[in-house]
This record gives structure tokens, sequence and C-alpha cells, in this order.
DNA sequence: CGGGGTGTTGAAGCCTGTCAACAATTGTGG
DNA sequence: CCACAATTGTTGACAGGCTTCAACACCCCG
């Protein structure tokens, strides 16, 4: 058993979260369904269809490839439990980790054999995954516009975060770089029913996190030191709480809104 | 009359690109579709409803939002002529630019109605547009299957370029950022047939090169100056012409193939 | 119990930012 | 068409945030 245990949480989340309605199969919760449920375009009646769309689970150990750069992607993966990230190889071999995938992601996320793919998933802990064939996800969501509809949302949601870090890696200091990703995240697990509170384990190491930042593993060390001192975060391996919300937005100068692509309401995660 | 005219050298793309029977109403060639001719998926048989969504006309001056953050987007913009740019503003009043429009790019690119945005349009340059109301827009799109593809890779293209983007600044220098910026340029204002050389207006100030490459505009000038005295570029009065492609794309670290989802032969254009 | 991965700390240097002044160019109005 | 103002580009000196290199401590896992 890894040390990382956001999963052990999902069983709680399906129970507490008050959208059983959308899943009726599945007491259990899907984090997917749970994300979907936050789109007011959201149409019930296909949460079935989803649910049934990806058949095959199985489990992928820590610092394995779910997919690799290169290769062909003839599957659509539903992340169910644990960690990974999209990653990709600059020339000299430095790598870039463009997001980070938390339960309840799909990759690739849109209806169209794309061939080769571009970057690399790398599951950080043991992940478990459910598949799709690229055809039957295809078929279904070019013909269904309620279907359309939920995956659009979905890759808007997704064009958002990249945005987001980008915004992230362009202006802002390397304090208010993780800042800001901590709160994404905790904002994020929150939608897929994941957690509840401020705390919870974060996956990456702090060589991971440099990676997604743009800085080095020393550098990102000696500011997570400075969110402790400051009193924003405790962080004990790897798991993290957020001690203070509202500093800690502030610091990462982080608006949830574009977390929530056309909802009125922004949510309530801040 | 603005210095800035790639805008004239559009018709005589639409004479040259290869792909006339894609626009038979329109001699003067559409950058769209002169990119979607690039879809190995696409049917051509849609190319006159892609045609025809995009009915109303208008000019927009430089330096004026075509969208502004915050507002709400009821319309679909094409971008037939000109250059634009994605902002997305930081708290302290920093600006980010997200991704360069040129010719032939529609934004916001996806069929839901999205209400609030987060991010302006910023017009570059004097620009012509097209525009189609969100409603048609979203019914076409979801209706028709081809159109859907055509739409969801656009949308994978577009999502492509901005991980290039996160890569570029997350990963090489400036001096590498500037090379990397200037190959996707080139390539990307030939898969809309606006250029057939090495040679174009370079629309962005180096203020604005600077915003979008998370650099200031000091540094940005002096990396201009090592890249001309490189030898890899010329740019006097923001025409640009890229003496040397090859070492410009390896000081770069540019790799043309994102820009071609799906494809099997990447696009000849380095 | 030992070893590799991960986290921590120090010192030195460089890439890029900041501040400031000026030149060149473009746009505007008389 | 010229004169003026505003924008854009250029250059220098200096400062600082982040990187690099290196060593060591810790912790988990076999």
């Amino acid at each position: 058993m890894t040390a990382i245990d956001t999963e052990r949480r999902v069983e709680a989340a399906g129970l507490r979260s008050g959208n059983c309605q959308l899943a009726p199969r599945n007491e259990s919760g899907n984090p997917l369904l749970n994300k979907l449920a936050h789109f007011s375009g959201f149409n019930p009646a296909c949460a079935p269809t989803v649910d049934r769309l990806f058949r095959r689970t199985a489990i992928v150990p820590r610092h394995r490839d779910i997919l690799s750069e290169g290769s062909q992607a003839d599957e659509i993966v539903l992340l169910l439990r644990g960690w990974a990230a999209r990653y990709k190889l600059a020339h000299d071999g430095e790598r870039q980790i463009l997001s980070f995938l938390l339960p309840g992601d799909v990759f690739p996320s849109h209806p169209l054999p794309v061939g080769v793919i571009d970057y690399g998933i790398l599951a950080l802990t043991r992940c478990t995954i459910k598949t799709a064939t690229a055809e039957a996800f295809d078929h279904a969501v070019l013909r269904d516009a309620d279907l359309a509809r939920a995956f659009w949302w979905l890759s808007i949601q997704d064009k958002a975060i990249l945005r987001a870090w980008l915004v992230n890696l362009g202006t802002r200091s390397a304090y208010a770089r993780i800042a800001n990703l901590f709160c994404e995240l905790a904002a994020r697990l929150r939608l897929a029913g994941v957690i509840d509170g401020w705390v919870f384990d974060l996956a990456p190491t702090q060589e991971e996190l440099a990676d997604a930042e743009g800085l080095t593993a020393v550098h990102t060390n000696r500011t997570l030191q400075q969110l402790r001192t400051d009193g924003l975060i405790k962080l004990d391996k790897r798991r993290l709480t957020i001690l203070d919300s509202a500093r800690l937005q502030r610091a990462g100068d982080f608006d949830p809104a574009y977390l929530n692509p056309g909802g009125r309401a922004p949510i309530h995660l801040f």
C-alpha cells in the first residue's frame, strides 16, 4: 500500500456529495460524474452512458507510464483513484509537467482518433483506471448531443486550467506559483468529490512539483519552507494541510471561477 | 493604413494554395478552410456550411478589445485578417498573453454557451472578423458530426499550442523561447495559407512579445539583438525574416508535429 | 540493515528584472 | 507638409530571484 491514499476517501465522497441521483448504479461515487454534476448543462440522463462507456478496469503501479509519449492512443482512460501527471520532454531532457490528473479526469478527452500523442502520462501513485475503446467513445460522443456537451465542457475546463498554468509560469514568483497550485489542487479534488476539508495527500514529489512550476527542486524546497514558516500550509510526509486558505488564495492570486466554465455562481470552494 | 499588412497577402494565398475545391464560393481563400484542409478527417462537403456560419463582417481597429475579459460571449468570431492576442491579467496588473491569434483562428471555438469568459482578446492590428451567433454555431456543431470533428480538431490543435507554450515558459531560456515562438508563428501562418516563404509582418510589439514569453520588454529587446547578431533573423520595422530556419528551429527546440494532430505525415514546414 | 529515492541546507554565480535615459518611429492635428 | 506628442525600440548599470553544485539527513522498501 502506498503512502498516498487520496483513494480511500473516494467512498466517503460518494455518500457525502448531494448528487446520488446522477449515479444510480454506483453508490460509491464516480468522480467523473461528481465533476459533471457541476456543469449546469449536464443532462443526468446520460450518466449511465458515461458510466457504461468505461468498461475495463486496470491498476497501474506508481511511476509507470499510463500513456507514453509517441504512442498510439487507441484507448480513452478514466482515472478513478490516484494521481497522474501529463508531461512533455524538451530536447535537452528537461521535463515539463503540463497538468496533474486527479480522480475523475479523462485522457485523451476528445472524440477523435488522434493517433500518436505528443505527451506522456505518468502515474504518480498507484492508479486505478477504467478504459474505453476509442471507437466506442468517439461514436458515443459524436452521436449523442448531451454527451458531446458534457465532454466539450470537460475540454473547456481542461483548457482553462492550462491557461491558468501559463499565467502562473509567465507572471508569478515561485512563492505565488506554488500557493496557486495548491489552491487549484484543493479546488479540483473538491470538485471531484474526493476531499472535504483542507487536508489531502500531495502525490507529487518536490522534484515533480518543480517540473510542473518551471523551478528547480532546490528552490521549490526553499519556497515550501517559506510557505510553512508563514503559516499558510503544513506539509509532512506528503500530507498537505492548508492552514489559512484565505491567505494562501491571496498569495497565489487564485480565482476559482475558471474551474466552472459557464457556471453562473462560482463554486463555493474558498 | 497600418504598417502591418500580413493582410495584403491573403488574396495571393487563396490563389496559391492547392485546395480551391474546398472553398468553391470564395476564390480569395478562407484561412479557416485552409487550416482545416490539413485535417485528414475533414469532410470537404461541410466547407460551405463552415463558410456560411460566419455571416456578419466587421472591422476592429488596432489595440481595441474584440472580446473583453468578463464579458458575455454570445458570438463566435472568425479572424479573417490581422493579428490578435488572447490575454489574461493577473491581480497585480501584469498581463500574460496566452496565444497569438492569426487569420483562420476562431474564438471561442467550442459549441457551448459559456457565459462570462475569463480572458480578453485584443486586436494587435486592424482586424477583419466574421461572426456567427452562438446559437447557430452550437446548433450546427452539435448536430453535424463532420462539423463536430472539424471543431474538435481545431480545439485539439489549440490545446497542443497551449501545451507547447507551457513547455516554452517552463523549460527554456529567453533565447530559445523567442526562437521557438517565431517558428510556431511561421508554421501557423503557413498552415492558414497566409505566407509562403520566410518573411512576415510580426504584429506584436516587443512589449507584447515579452508579455507572451514571460519576459520583460527590455530583456526581449536584448534577446532579439542576439538572434540578429547570430544571423538567425532579420527584424526591421516589425517585418521579420527568418534567415536560417534550420538553426532557428534547433535554437528553439521546435518540433512542428503538434500543429497537425492526428496527421500521419508531419506537415512540411521546416 | 543497507541502499536508493527524497528532502534539506549552504555558497556562489548567472540569467533576467528593474530603473533610467535617450533614440527612433509612428500617429495626429494644424 | 511640418511640428509635436505618444508609442516603441535601444542601451547601460545595478540588483535580485532563481539556478547550480555539492554535501548530508531522512525515510521508506526490499
